[in-house]
RNA sequence: GGCGGUAUAGCUCAGUUGGUUAGAGCGAGGGAUUCAUAAGCCCUAGGUCCCAGGUUCGAAUCCUGGUGCCGCCA
């Protein structure tokens, strides 16, 4: 397992501004950053992407609304979006706004290839049009609404609009091919199945263009069309990277493409997983490797809607980072976030649930004893392992073994099986100090080189597994880091070299302090 | 309506190509300890594996029907 370097790319969707940030967003965001941390670690070359998807009518009726420009909005929304980032500590290596000129630039480029090459052509869209909302409905909505507009309740009108339409149809086999040839393709298995079952349905042309607004990148050479939002959103994943301009300075990054992951959610599946490559393999431009739609956190059992009021917006989050950290607010999104098929409930109870018995009582409760031991039994330093080990635990196998578990799970984005690989070297800590009680061992001075071998075994294993948390919990596992006086780069992709059983050296001086994560008790409610 | 998925211990879920006493984590109960954040460790939980048929020497695991929940339909 030697960690070639290689590069790695991962986004997350691009952020719509006339949204306010939320759970859904923060969650995204937060796993891609936990893999792309993991991957740095590893010695990849990562490119971690996000950013703002800024065109729409939307966000122009929202300027009217205000009476202020669309790109003023734009603005203020992208910097709050921006600021979360950095409020999370999320590092991501850029942040892409599609009002940019890097990205409207080669926009248009890649739009006026797929005209020329006839993959975008004029045509004429019949449908029905909802007067009120300024916007067509699909037939299949408009018949469940018995015609009628669902907002205004005035019935639709048939009406017919000029527009350049992308030939999805004709990547439909194409499609079918490269999913059967990559099973990995789309992700997790029961949305690529969503995807079969789209593509058996068969795949007409959609309209890639719109004359009821202009907040958009102009289709070249018809001014009066601007580019659906959809089309002009998912080229940023190639636009951030100058893909197709050599002459902008992100040109340099060509070489991440094709990205490893696009990490969307499942609501946006459509777009990426045919519109997507589909445009992709009409430009002739690799298909990302995968694209992995996780599904939503609900909110102690119940969908979050509007109506209910019950989003977990900034405020919450913060009321989480304040009260439990930073680090136990990744550990839950990462651990027991909707990586799968399922939507995942974000319940108090369960958060505290998991952040004592995970976090309080295994890891920070291991790490406490271990370095109490060490301070109160050898003056705070690491002795070397001279002696046998009493309970001839296997510790270069089995931390060996769980390190490469952690590795493979991180590689396939199952985060809380790579995290939970970690934490079970920690779990075995807490057995073998049952075992060899090394309390008892010191209170025999004749068997200090036992003691010194336990404590060593101990207090080498969490380091392990420290560098394996990292990646969900940077702030605690650095903490520790600097009381075992280590410095450690995350940066410099040396976690396989550094997680080998015996990095250790001894003489290393432990310092105790206040607990990593103090148990949580839920205040007395009267 | 069409297509698809799922239904396993209180909770969240694993259960490989059908085969001896159906598993894990958490919660709960009990026990022996004390280095530690009253944490950790050990033991226990007797659950019609949704219901009814069927295939088979044998099914939680395959087939049919039913019911519940969920997803997708640009």
């Amino acid at each position: 397992m030697n960690a070639v370097p290689r590069s790695f790319y991962i986004t997350t969707p691009i952020y719509y501004v006339n949204d306010k940030p939320h759970i859904g967003h923060v969650y995204t965001t937060t796993i891609c950053d936990v893999a792309a941390r993991f991957h740095r670690f590893l010695g990849c070359d990562v490119f971690f992407l996000t950013g703002t998807d800024e065109h729409g009518i939307k966000v122009e009726k929202s300027a009217t609304d205000q009476g202020v420009t669309p790109q003023e909005i734009a603005d203020r929304n992208a910097a709050e979006f921006e600021s979360v980032m950095g409020l999370l500590h999320m590092t991501n290596d850029d942040f892409i706004r599609t009002t940019q000129p890097r990205h409207t630039s080669q926009v248009t480029t890649l739009v006026a290839r797929l005209i020329d090459s006839g993959d975008v052509y004029p045509g004429e869209y019949e449908g029905w049009y909802d007067e009120g909302q300024e916007e067509y409905v699909t037939d299949t909505k408009a018949a469940e609404s018995d015609y009628k507009s669902p907002v205004s309740g005035k019935p639709l009108v048939k009406a017919k609009e000029r527009n350049y339409f992308f030939r999805l149809s004709a990547y439909q086999d194409r499609l079918l091919q490269h999913i059967d040839a990559c099973p990995g393709f789309i992700r997790p298995e029961a949305r690529k199945n969503e995807v079969l079952g789209r593509l058996r349905d068969g795949l007409q042309d959609i309209p890639i263009s719109r004359t009821n607004f202009t907040w958009g990148i102009p289709v070249p050479g018809d001014e009066s069309h601007v580019i659906y939002v959809w089309v002009d959103a998912l080229m940023n994943y190639v636009t951030a990277i100058g893909l197709v301009d050599a002459d902008l300075p992100e040109s340099a990054r060509r070489g991440y493409w094709p990205a490893q992951f696009h990490v969307i959610g499942k609501e946006i599946l459509f777009f990426h997983a045919i519109v997507w490559p589909a445009v992709l393999m009409a430009l002739g431009i690799k298909l990302p490797e995968c694209v992995y739609a996780h599904s939503f956190w609900i909110r102690e059992g119940r969908k979050m809607s509007k109506s209910l009021g019950n989003f977990i917006d900034l405020p919450t989050i913060q009321s989480y980072t304040d009260r439990f950290g930073l680090d136990a607010w990744r550990w839950f999104m990462a651990t027991q976030g909707p990586l799968g098929a399922t939507d995942a409930d974000f319940a108090h109870s369960k958060f505290v649930e998991v952040y004592n018995s995970e976090l309080a009582n295994t890891l920070g409760n291991a790490v406490n004893r271990v370095s109490n031991m060490i301070n109160r039994y050898q003056d705070g330093i690491v002795k070397p392992a001279v002696a046998p080990d009493p309970a001839d635990f296997d510790w270069p196998g089995r931390t060996a073994a769980h390190v490469a578990d952690s590795i493979d799970r991180m590689h396939k984005l199952d985060l809380s099986g790579s995290m939970h690989a970690a934490l079970s070297i920690v779990r075995d800590v807490n057995g073998y100090i049952d075992v060899t009680k090394p309390f008892s061992v010191a209170k025999e001075p004749e068997r200090a080189d036992e003691l010194a071998t336990i404590l060593y075994n101990c207090i080498e294993a969490i380091r392990i597994a420290s560098l394996l948390l990292w990646p969900a919990l940077p702030q605690k596992m650095e903490a520790f880091w600097q009381r075992l006086g280590l410095s450690i780069d995350p940066q410099a992709g040396s976690l396989t070299e550094l997680a080998a059983w015996g990095g250790l050296s001894a003489d290393h001086r432990v310092t105790t302090g206040d607990p990593l994560f103090p148990r949580w008790k839920e205040p007395e409610d009267e």
